[in-house]
DNA sequence: AATGAATGAGCATTCATTCAT
DNA sequence: AATGAATGAATGCTCATTCAT
């Protein structure tokens, strides 16, 4: 009946969608969440505004979904390191060091928590970020777990709260590398790694 | 006209703005930043708009004198903790007590990085910002540096570098607890203290 | 293809156009005017937008195509009551009554009434409306005269006056029993009639 | 304290809001009521879009208190002319022929309908508006249930009835006096009026 | 100094219409 | 013929800033 491969044409959608999505983040990285505009992420994804609005029915859907995808891409990478052979040091490692070096997570981090504090932005979306973040901590929790069990990590605290450190710690630094902040100190891997560490302090 | 007269004048005008600056931070901390308008600010202050106007000339302005005061005083704290009496760790108790139980910290914190990473705010501003921050990392740095020479804290790292971390952990837990967020764990200063500690590891 | 094809093409072409122009009185009369849209239109025909513009050009098309329709409709069932057996009183009778049973009819109305007073309607299409308005009245006119000669109906006034009057009335009415509008009153055809009927009043 | 009046400056914006409206009427008197966009009614009152905004907090609050001076207005108006000396006639041909000499009426009329059935518009709205229609049919059921009793008006039905047709008629014909209407019948007070009366007809 | 009315550029969003497939 | 993605002018509304009193 239709001319269309309809299969096609929905697929076609979803990566059109995430293309937009991408499109975004990159603005959002260079501009700012404040000053990023919907005419911004339009021209940013070479469409027309009123075609924007064809995907996403709002600018707080765009976050919603920009914030969905931003965590749900962190809570796989945090899960993947969990379960990747080695020990737990090298899996802090790993992502500490991969964490910091990706340039535009300030912007992630900025996006997530403006999204949490910014009153105009549904209730909704807000509580389903700080799950997702609460969620997030699990695999680092078990990192944690397992490293005080093999000796390897800080013993004597509850893991969750070490992740919780561990992740606020990142975060914290993730946000002094927000373009146009000239911080002269670089964070290090390995000497945040051995604040967790057992063994290496004399 | 007395000179006096002038003199008093320009003390309450100083008073004023202080006491504008005040209302200011009470409204951001309670709405977030990027929803706080000029008629919000003038509301706390219980203050026509106009009149705003003939303190601070512009939002820009309100939000230069809001970084600088809240650095500067957080400048003072730092300096003050620095300067108490006690070994390194008690200092840095201090500190993170006294920051973590301050619960409009949050504000400061996300004003801080937004200013820092919003586009439309003069580069000026921004590089001063950035420039109180480092500056306020001596002090803690100091701290640091103590610790390490009486053997309190960590060896083997910078004493800035540390100090980086230090605050950088502080400013990612203080941005937890922002309103509406219900992370359900509370950082404990003994244990974050604990992971610049030497000797108290096995 | 031969010319069989091409006739029964064009007629069914004309088939899918009075369907679309059905549908779209239907939509028209749930949701009122001013709240219909082109996508609303093509999803009440169920096709596409773009087809849609394969039948009608532009959205004032099928504005004046509907009230061409609408108001061709009305002139048959007017010149049909005015020639049905029975007196005057009979067909007003018969006008009436239908006319308010029909419970889509404010629509019809207001889409009229709407038709005339709008400015971005262009004036050729509002002049046919009216041009039509007045060709309609001739049939009523004509009953109220058969009525004055016989007797049944109010002398001295001049049938095209009353014909007026009447349908200026009906339409009123009408206009009361849009959707979502209580006006606890119910007109009563018997009542209605009587205004206009000699003999009946002491 | 204040330099202002405070007292005269309230006078003066509720002046400042009935010219405004005042003005928006105009607007819609002469463009009719879909195309009559905020800009319009900035431009009619000589005043920018924001300073609109100061008035109104919305395109619906101007329509709502539109409605309500409209109807009001015309509630006063009703009730002024069933308080008037003469009989029940007299009382009509009044009603009657002012209604039908001001000639932006129509606008009211369409106004108020199209609030009634434009899906858009709040419901609660809508419903004042049609409690309000129905209240002001009152004043003119008096008037029919005095010349009733008098024995100037048809009797054998409801006064409340006779009211609404009378009001629907006059609506009816209202709105055929639309501007850019022609049509070449003029309604006259006195045939109108013989409609509802005794006597008259032999 | 103090007030709040006034301004208008700027933003998110809508919708009739066109276009590539 | 049929589809729905694409376009962009237009609309309602916001808000930092200025102005008259």
């Amino acid at each position: 009946m239709s001319p269309r491969n309809i299969e096609k044409d929905l697929l076609m959608r979803e990566e059109r969608k995430k293309f937009i999505l991408d499109s975004a983040v990159q603005v959002i990285a260079t501009k700012g969440i404040g000053s990023t505009h919907m005419n911004d992420i339009a021209a940013a994804a070479s469409i027309s505004i009123g075609n924007l609005y064809h995907y996403f029915k709002s600018k707080d859907e765009i976050y919603a979904e920009l914030l969905y995808m931003t965590q749900t891409d962190y809570g796989l990478f945090v899960t993947a390191a969990s379960q990747m052979p080695g020990n737990a040091i090298d899996k802090l490692r790993y992502i500490c060091s991969t964490w910091l070096s990706i340039s535009t997570n300030w912007a992630f981090t900025i996006l997530i928590q403006t999204a949490r504090t910014t009153e105009s932005i549904p209730l909704e979306i807000r509580n389903a970020v700080t799950e997702r973040f609460t969620a997030n901590l699990q695999p680092v929790a078990a990192i944690m777990k397992e490293g005080q069990e093999s000796g390897h990590i800080l013993d004597g605290e509850d893991p969750l709260e070490l992740a919780f450190y561990f992740v606020s710690l990142i975060q914290g630094l993730t946000l002094q590398r927000a373009p146009g902040i000239e911080v002269r100190i670089t964070p290090k891997t390995e000497s945040i790694i051995r604040l967790f560490q057992v063994g290496f302090k004399k």
